[in-house]
DNA sequence: AATTAGCACAACCGCCTAACT
DNA sequence: AAGTTAGGCGGTTGTGCTAAT
């Protein structure tokens, strides 16, 4: 789309676009270049023109000497960048090439969101072009339901970590499988737990189970994921799955036969030497997008687009889901540590921001070691023992019902601080994270789109998700196409899933036996109960 | 045909940092 | 060493186009 507007629309600024309010805009135009006021808003062909030429004659750079010598109402800032992502003679124009999109994915899930970095990898590319890019991609995947990276990505980034850091050593040669039934699907109504409604949250599934795959060929699958290498090692699936505040937890209403996928610990084999499992954590890997959409700010995703987690880290979670009674999964104040531990260490608040997750997942992996001779647990890589004292009964009650939520609420906690304080001793209650929220209709109208797909309650069949988001058959695609894969059935889910994986312990029965879950959502529920703890915290 | 929603993109804003004085 | 400035970067907003309703 071009900046350009015609001289005579040129001529008539918008109040908005210029520093004297409330002013005629014509006067305002006149008064602002009479005054020196500096112009706003689209660039005309006369400016570029004006500006082309002077950098012509004195090269790049002292930007702020353009309006002296130019005559150029601009700021030396909107000049560089006028010049930066427009009028470069090296830029290259047009759309992304499938190279460019797979190269942009790539850098992302090694990069998070450097842009300026990556377009250095991109030579023509502004990092403005990348990121709106990116920011479009990734809208248009969470609204379709579907992942951001690519499992290859995925597998490719944890590879390269996994090989340079060599220290994802999730510990599983110790672990316990849980049986399949060990956790099964609580039913629970959810009122005030309002986290995010596209978050991107894994699901890890036992296929060994099977109960719950409709497809016992594997056929949903990926090539070399089949049922052989799942019975192999109880092999965990995790899933990503779109999160919608609207969609309730567990809609897994069947019974004993649909049990919540145990978390296995097989996780910890070979994460760098291709045992299938390691998929199943990959598929976390290139998590910067799973939590983070990372789309405008406009859009009613709100805190976990801005949390970008770092990209294990949410198998550093799902690590804590598989926790058995035996392995209390990470308080509230573990997750916390954890986090802000890992700004701590070597750290820079860019780094944390800018989504490069594998520093956090670093960070963690430092802090499980460092704590390792105290902590046995066997299979979580956030350890209880990273809290500090906090292993109180609240912590207790807390933990056995949602410690995920704990890692929701306190990720939520470190990237608002205008809500949060000090995370660590003052965690909001659940109830009191306000999420910017779709509207009703809304809601109604994307399930309405589901229509054409298995009904909402499948869609929170694990096998469901299976066919679904993970090896979609276009992921590098930037256009509608990209919404239309043979893997676009959305997961429209729960929107606190990350509880979920907890409440699935069965050690919560005091959750798990509730009720069915009715799948509306706002309706009263469980939430009351977990708000409540939070409140008392 | 009019309205609305979604999309893509340009541009701005605020923060940070390095260089300079 | 402290203050100032320019430039860089990432996040956010505004705008026009298009497709859908």
């Amino acid at each position: 789309m071009s900046s350009m507007t015609s001289e005579s629309e040129d001529m008539i600024m918008s109040r908005d676009c210029i520093s004297s309010p409330g002013i005629d805009e014509m006067s305002v135009e006149r008064n602002m270049v009479g005054n020196g006021a500096l112009k706003k808003g689209p660039w005309t062909s006369a400016e570029d023109a004006i500006l082309v030429d002077y950098v012509n004659k004195h090269g790049e750079g002292n930007w702020n000497a353009v309006q002296k010598h130019s005559g150029l109402y601009r700021c030396g800032k909107s000049c560089r960048l006028r010049w930066a992502n427009h009028l470069r003679p090296d830029l290259k124009k047009g759309a992304f090439t499938p190279e460019e999109e797979r190269r942009i994915i790539e850098l992302h899930a090694k990069m998070g969101n450097k842009w300026a970095r990556m377009a250095v990898e991109l030579p023509g590319r502004t990092d403005n072009e990348i990121k709106n890019f990116w920011n479009t991609r990734t809208k248009r995947r969470q609204r379709a339901g579907l992942p951001i990276y690519p499992p290859d990505i995925c597998l490719q980034t944890l590879s390269d970590n996994t090989q340079t850091q060599n220290m994802v050593t999730f510990d599983v040669s110790h672990g316990e499988t849980l049986p399949n039934n060990a956790f099964q699907f609580p039913a629970a109504e959810f009122k005030h737990l309002e986290l995010n409604h596209e978050l991107y949250a894994p699901h890890i599934l036992d296929l060994s189970g099977g109960n719950f795959l409709d497809d016992p060929e594997g056929s949903l699958l990926p090539h070399g994921l089949g049922p052989t290498a799942c019975n192999n090692t109880n092999f965990l699936f995790p899933m990503l799955k779109r999160v919608r505040r609207f969609d309730t937890f567990p809609l897994f209403d069947g019974g004993p036969d649909e049990y919540f996928p145990t978390v296995d610990h097989s996780y910890s084999q070979n994460m760098n030497g291709g045992d299938i499992l390691s998929s199943s954590s990959c598929l976390f890997s290139g998590s910067h997008a799973y939590i983070n959409g990372n789309t405008s700010s406009s859009e009613p995703i709100s805190w976990a687009q801005k949390m970008e987690l770092p990209s294990l880290q949410y198998s550093t979670q799902m690590g804590s889901c598989n926790a058995t009674p035996s392995s209390p999964l990470p308080s509230l104040e573990s997750v916390d540590t954890l986090i802000q531990q890992s700004t701590l260490i070597g750290q820079t608040k860019s780094d944390r921001d800018s989504g490069l997750l594998e520093a956090v997942l670093l960070q963690s992996q430092n802090l499980k070691m460092s704590k390792s001779s105290n902590n046995h647990s066997n299979a979580s890589i956030l350890p209880r023992d990273i809290t500090t004292d906090s292993s109180s009964q609240r912590d207790d009650d807390w933990d056995s019902m949602s410690p995920l939520g704990h890692s929701a609420a306190s990720v939520y906690s470190e990237y608002t601080p205008h809500l949060s304080g000090s995370s660590v001793d003052e965690h909001q209650s659940v109830e009191a994270i306000s999420v910017k929220q779709e509207p009703e209709e809304y809601v109604a109208k994307q399930l309405d789109r589901e229509d054409d797909k298995p009904n909402h309650t499948n869609y929170l069949r694990p096998d469901s998700l299976l066919g679904s988001n993970l090896f979609g058959s276009y992921w590098y695609g930037s256009g509608s196409n990209a919404e239309h894969s043979n893997y676009d059935h959305c997961m429209v889910s729960d929107p606190i899933h990350p509880l979920g994986e907890d409440f699935c312990n069965d050690s919560n029965k005091h959750i798990s036996d509730s009720p069915p879950f009715h799948g509306h959502y706002g309706s009263a529920g469980r939430w009351d109960d977990i708000s409540e703890i939070c409140r008392n915290r």
